[in-house]
DNA sequence: ATATCCCAGCGT
DNA sequence: CGCTGGGATATT
């Protein structure tokens, strides 16, 4: 060995490192590299990155096995103390390889070319915002000192329905906590003001995190925080980014999320490493942030299943990494939603069946419908259709059944009429939901995915999985039938009735097909709605959200019985708050008339559908809560979902059953349950076959040692899903 | 990611 | 017998 190369350092490959060994690889280097740099290295016969851990004096070892050298070092110090501590923790509680956790750390690190100079605040004309009561008491608990770091003090369910200031909630608590340094003027505050108030040095609470006693940070940079706020995937609109630079100043301001260009992903990377952004506004992948010094996390919507990645490893949710988060740098948590997760509500300290303390970890603040929209002309009133006494009545008169009540009908036409916009929420896009042949009465499928086809244009079907189509005039592959009957509703069809209902009325159609043709497209949607050059959107789940702008009369659900139609344990909770973020669309109308919702069902008689209408959170809360219990489902225990994927059945069955094999082996103790291994609901998916197993480790018992081995040992094609977003 | 080893399946 | 492709495996 060369004198020169006299240091041992251990590195974590950017890649994927079977779990049941070391992810640490040994490399020689001359001198000491400080941990989180980022190292090139050789592995096999290719040079990829890593990230450094640790460094060590070398010392004779056994054999004196000759370590490779480092190549270079990209750079120094490139990931924080904090960061390696939360990819260590989510590697762990995700069962995931190190090295992949760690390559969502390292950002593309692309020069930003441009220059654009976006900032120059432009603040608007302060409305004059009066807090409520309410709002005080919740900014005032949030933004409390804490002597000594507790997780129990500094946890917040903030629950309050659409239209209850959350947001104004957490624009005055992140003001409070963060003491901005350049906070765009107040109204009336003369410049000098704003600048001494600069220098007031906050007191709340400082970290005592072991390993960053040794930081470089000076405690007078420390006097500013940051603040991350985690927004579902689509409510991150230029609209929304607006608010939080108009209240913060866009200097201040940082967002993160996958859309953003790779140039301006690493400068905004950058200046949240500076402290130079002080509030970071982004998806889930922005908990892989190198914060300098967080002070408060909010989760915007933390019922949204789209904080959690479930199609590619690491499959870890924002809000687990968030709790993580919020305590390695002994931050404050505040969780908002109208409609809690059943988990997270129960983790609240007003939960049913809370008796244990270690499960009032968050405090519950309630916030009601703000006082300008609470007078009585403004009250939402949502009405319930039953879609089989329309259907009685129509009997006699119309052979051909509209998607569109009578009932609903009127009232679009009244809200027409009034000058009001209208919503219609339908939950599945394209013509239909699925197509039977009309002579054998076959189900046109996929030949790849196993799910039917939907109907595309000019007798053209296609998968919405993967790309295939059938062609223009397709035969039935069983009877070589050519006609075909679309069976089940979608957003086009119902376009299309609503234009034969009022021809006149401007329509325009919001699913991820017509997003899809270019993203100006959904800007413009946007804009045309709020700007009222719309009159009825037809629409997926994507309008359920951040569609706060029009003037929205009212809101209509065409078929709220297909929300029921997954069998899944989440399904209920899922609906329920489906249906509220919807019908939450109207009733901001400040007009004489207030705002009307119309469910219609088949089954009015549905409890979910009807605490809905009622919004009424608690009841629901009641009885999902026994229902989990009694079938010991979260939160009463913890679910993980293996899935095995091949191109071959056979391999696929053999090897789902092995595995199964192995598990219960295993179990002898009992800790979990193992179900026998299942085809999920879409048994092929893009050519490959499909099993599943699913884990339930009951609530209090801990993840044995043994199954944990087991699942580390799993093989090619094996996908881990740690608190899987459903079972299906 | 990629090279390498091993073996089944094939042709000579 | 050798050639080839696929799959599993190891990489410090």
């Amino acid at each position: 060995m060369k004198n020169s190369d006299k240091y041992i350092i251990s590195v974590v490959p950017l890649t994927r490192i079977p779990l049941y060994r070391d992810q640490f690889f040994y490399y020689s280097y001359s001198r000491k590299i400080p941990k989180g740099s980022l190292a090139e290295i050789p592995l096999g016969k290719r040079k990829i990155e890593g990230i450094v851990i640790n460094s060590k004096k070398d010392f004779p070892r056994l054999g004196n096995i000759k370590l490779k050298k480092i190549s270079r070092i990209v750079e120094e110090k490139l990931l924080t103390e904090e960061q390696l501590h939360l990819a260590q923790f989510i590697s762990d509680y995700y069962i995931v390889s190190l090295g992949i956790v760690m390559k969502s750390f390292v950002p593309r690190r692309v020069r930003a070319r441009s220059k654009n100079k976006e900032s120059g605040i432009k603040n608007k004309a302060d409305e004059d915002i009066e807090l409520t009561k309410e709002q005080k008491i919740a900014i005032d608990e949030i933004t409390k000192k804490v002597s000594r770091y507790a997780i129990r003090d500094t946890r917040f369910m903030l629950f309050g329905p659409s239209s209850s200031g959350k947001t104004q909630v957490y624009f005055e608590a992140i003001k409070k906590i963060i003491n901005l340094k350049n906070p765009p003027l107040e109204k009336g505050e003369s410049k000098g003001d704003s600048k001494s108030a600069r220098y007031i040095i906050s007191q709340s609470s400082q970290k005592n995190f072991k390993s960053l006693s040794s930081s470089p940070f000076s405690k007078g940079r420390e006097r500013d925080g940051q603040a991350l706020v985690l927004l579902p995937e689509l409510t991150i609109t230029s609209q929304e980014i607006e608010r939080y630079g108009d209240f913060f100043g866009y200097e201040n301001i940082a967002v993160l999320h996958s859309k953003i260009s790779k140039g301006k992903f690493y400068e905004n990377w950058r200046k949240i490493k500076s402290g130079e952004a002080k509030i970071i506004l982004g998806t889930r992948q922005a908990v892989f942030a190198p914060f300098k010094n967080l002070k408060i996390i909010v989760v915007d919507e933390e019922q949204d299943i789209s904080h959690k990645q479930w199609d590619m490893n690491p499959r870890y949710d924002a809000r687990t990494a968030a709790e993580k988060l919020a305590e390695i740098f002994e931050a404050k948590l505040v969780l908002g939603s109208a409609t809690p997760r059943i988990e997270t509500y129960f983790k609240s300290d007003k939960g049913q069946g809370t008796r244990d303390k270690k499960d009032s970890r968050y405090k519950l603040l309630k916030l009601s419908k703000l006082p300008k929209l609470r007078v009585a002309s403004c009250e939402l009133r949502v009405e319930i259709v039953d879609l089989k006494r329309e259907h009685w009545h129509n009997f006699k008169k119309i052979k051909n059944i509209s998607p569109i009540s009578k009932k609903l009908e009127t009232e679009i036409a009244w809200a027409l009429k009034n000058k009001m916009q209208i919503i219609l929420f339908i939950n599945r896009q394209g013509m239909s939901r699925f197509t039977v042949c009309d002579n054998c009465g076959k189900v046109l499928k996929c030949p790849d995915c196993d799910c039917s086809l939907t109907y595309k244009s000019r007798g053209n079907y296609e998968c919405i999985h993967c790309k295939f189509e059938t062609g223009d005039f397709p035969l039935c592959p069983k009877c070589q039938g050519m006609a075909f009957r679309n069976i089940g509703l979608g957003t086009e069809k119902i376009e299309s009735e609503v234009e034969k209902m009022f021809p006149k009325a401007r329509i325009a159609r919001a699913d991820s097909s017509a997003i899809k043709k270019s993203s100006e497209y959904q800007e413009n949607l946007w804009k045309d709605f709020s700007r009222g050059k719309i009159d009825i959107l037809i629409g997926t789940q994507m309008i359920a959200k951040a569609w706060d702008v029009g003037n929205v009369g009212l809101v209509g659900i065409i078929d709220a019985d297909s929300l029921f139609s997954f069998p899944d344990f989440r399904t209920n909770e899922n609906a329920f708050s489906l249906i509220l973020q919807v019908i939450g669309r109207t009733g901001r109308v400040e007009s004489k008339f207030g705002g009307k919702a119309i469910i219609q069902t088949y089954h009015p008689e549905n409890q979910i559908i009807r605490w809905a209408s009622e919004r009424n959170y608690e009841k629901f809360y009641e009885a999902e809560i026994k229902e989990r219990k009694n079938l010991s489902y979260p939160p009463f225990s913890k679910l993980i979902k293996l899935t095995f994927q091949d191109h071959s059945r056979s391999k696929t069955e053999k090897e789902a059953d092995t595995i199964y094999k192995k598990l219960e082996e295993g179990n002898k103790s009992k800790s979990a349950q193992i179900y026998p291994p299942q085809e999920p609901l879409g048994k092929k998916l893009r050519g490959r076959y499909r099993r599943q197993i699913i884990i339930k480790i009951k609530k209090g018992k801990s993840f044995h040692e043994e199954l944990r081995k087991i699942l580390e040992r799993l093989g090619n094609g094996w996908m881990i899903d740690a608190d899987p977003a459903s079972l299906i």
